[in-house]
DNA sequence: CAGTGGCCCTGTCTGC
DNA sequence: TGCAGACAGGGCCACT
């Protein structure tokens, strides 16, 4: 469920509870957190004590602390994960899987995730020039807000896909940062169907939909992101108010907030689809 | 090679 | 009441 807005206001909190401040200990109580730490949960513990985070970044929805050592501590945060900055004597979460505890006795980081679908990694010395990223990261694309991401190679990039157009907006090499929820409002603004053939777009249109794709994550953004339940919240455990602004996502039979006709849900790819049946007409063979 | 679909995981809700 | 099944869905990976 975190999405670009949701990751961007979590690495903020970091920025802010995290950075600058030397870590004490590391425990790993779930060794599924840390999975892709290929080391092991132990070498994961060890090679972030006495380390200091110097910065919070963000590409897409994964997130990275760049450390003293020249290490990257990298996250991503699945579809339940969250960074919780808290006091130590604060009772452990239910799904508590990792807690970083920091040398100065102050508030603790806590990686909590009910499904576990998120995970943490040290990733080793790959941040030599400043705009470099974590190798693992490094086959995501920048995302729509970030402002070297480059409008013409994404309209390109999507003409030459051969497939519809949401699953072109949720393929994250080709521009990261958009799930579900985003990728659904953002068609509905841009009054596209989901299975929209990528080669049948022209880039005007796709220049609109770019558009709306940034006009959404940036109202999300200033709304401090989307919380449907406890599952997404910030680092101070706060939610977000941006659910009461969606138009379609997870309103099914609802009026459309421009026609009135009643909001459909689709199966696709394994979630859901939500449009307006007369602003967003199914296309005909995949075309109009 | 690109595109597609299955799977991982747990809590909540619905229907029999 | 209890239990099975659906659903939430990002990203990885196997398969076509």
């Amino acid at each position: 469920m975190p999405e670009l807005p949701e990751v961007e206001v979590v690495r903020a909190g970091l920025e802010r509870g995290v950075v600058g401040r030397t870590i004490d200990r590391v425990s790993v109580d779930h060794p599924r957190a840390v999975r892709r730490h290929l080391a092991g949960a132990r070498d994961f513990e060890d090679v972030l004590a006495g380390r200091t985070p110097t910065a919070a970044q963000r590409r897409g929805k994964y997130l990275w602390l760049p450390l003293d050592s020249g290490d990257a501590l990298t996250g991503h945060l699945g579809m339940s994960g969250q960074l919780l900055v808290v006091p130590p004597d604060k009772p452990d979460e239910t799904h508590l899987r990792v807690r970083f505890t920091f040398t100065d006795g102050g508030r603790e980081l806590r990686f909590v995730d009910q499904r576990t679908f998120g995970g943490l990694l040290v990733v080793a010395g790959s941040l030599s020039g400043a705009a470099a990223v974590p190798s693992t990261i490094a086959h995501i694309a920048r995302d729509p807000v970030d402002p070297e991401f480059d409008d013409d190679a994404f309209m390109t990039g999507v003409r030459r896909r051969k497939t519809g157009i949401k699953r072109a907006l949720l393929d994250q090499t080709l521009v990261s940062g958009i799930g579900n929820i985003y990728a659904d409002e953002a068609l509905w603004r841009a009054k596209l169907h989901y299975a929209r053939a990528t080669e049948t777009l022209t880039r005007p249109v796709l220049a609109e939909l770019l558009a709306q794709v940034r006009a959404v994550l940036h109202e999300s953004l200033a709304a401090g992101g989307t919380s449907f339940d406890a599952l997404y919240v910030s680092t101070e455990g706060v939610s977000g108010l941006f659910e009461r602004e969606l138009h379609v996502y997870g309103r099914e039979g609802e009026p459309c907030d421009r026609c009135g006709a009643p909001i459909r849900r689709d199966a696709f790819m394994n979630r859901s689809s939500f449009t307006c049946p007369r602003c967003q007409p199914r296309p005909r063979n995949g075309r109009w």
